[in-house]
DNA sequence: TGAAGATATGAACACTCGCTCATATATCAA
DNA sequence: TTGATATATGAGCGAGTGTTCATATCTTCA
């Protein structure tokens, strides 16, 4: 079975195992320390150590939300000495966050 | 504490509240049953019964979540006789999709 | 090599979430 | 009003999730 979405005229045909993943995608996006790390990026690439305390978690718990976003493919990681820096893979989180943002607006 | 974020080349400001804010509304992408219903609303204004038949999901279930989907404010809904008629609340959520499917393309 | 700093990981636990089952509510038709 | 159909709701359960705590791994420097 398929759905048919419309976005900007265009169509776009999601199968099951589609609509699977994007939930698996979304759900990254859904828990508040996982944006927050995500929205400590758009700056930039950032070691552990600065999103630790940009975001004002601890040091276990972003390390594991991190493996989480890199697993999701959201992130990238490079070694740079001791540490470990983190960056966004891709612009379309950008996007979809500003789409996110434009929907709670109204 | 704020975050900066820019899209398309315009600053975005993200403060604790609308992360937070972020994090919830994403969380109602974050179920592929939720977004199975989205998507089949897609194809316009469904009643239960046809979005039960389509996704699959029992009328139990899918009435909980579309209650949850009405409060995120994704979805609305309209009494026609003894069914009741959901639709999508605005196309920022066909935005949003377009641009998670974009993602998982990569 | 040994110590210290930076990050990753595993186990355990509390909490959340989506489902089912039973039942309530709402509407229409006879 | 009564029965049938359509939807909503509450309780309870099992699975999944995010955190903490303790510890392991990796890297640099002395």
């Amino acid at each position: 079975m398929e759905e048919e979405l419309y976005l900007d005229g265009e169509e776009i045909l999601l199968d099951e195992d589609e609509l699977i993943e994007m939930a698996e995608l979304f759900k990254m996006f859904g828990d508040s320390t996982r944006i927050k790390i995500l929205s400590v990026l758009f700056g930039g690439e950032k070691c552990v150590q600065e999103i630790t305390d940009a975001t004002g978690s601890s040091q276990s718990a972003v390390s594991h939300q991190l493996r989480l976003l890199k697993q999701a493919r959201l992130v990238r990681s490079r070694r740079n000495g001791k540490q470990v820096c983190y960056s966004l893979a891709d612009d379309h989180v950008k996007t979809i966050l500003g789409m996110a943002k434009e929907h709670l607006e109204e």
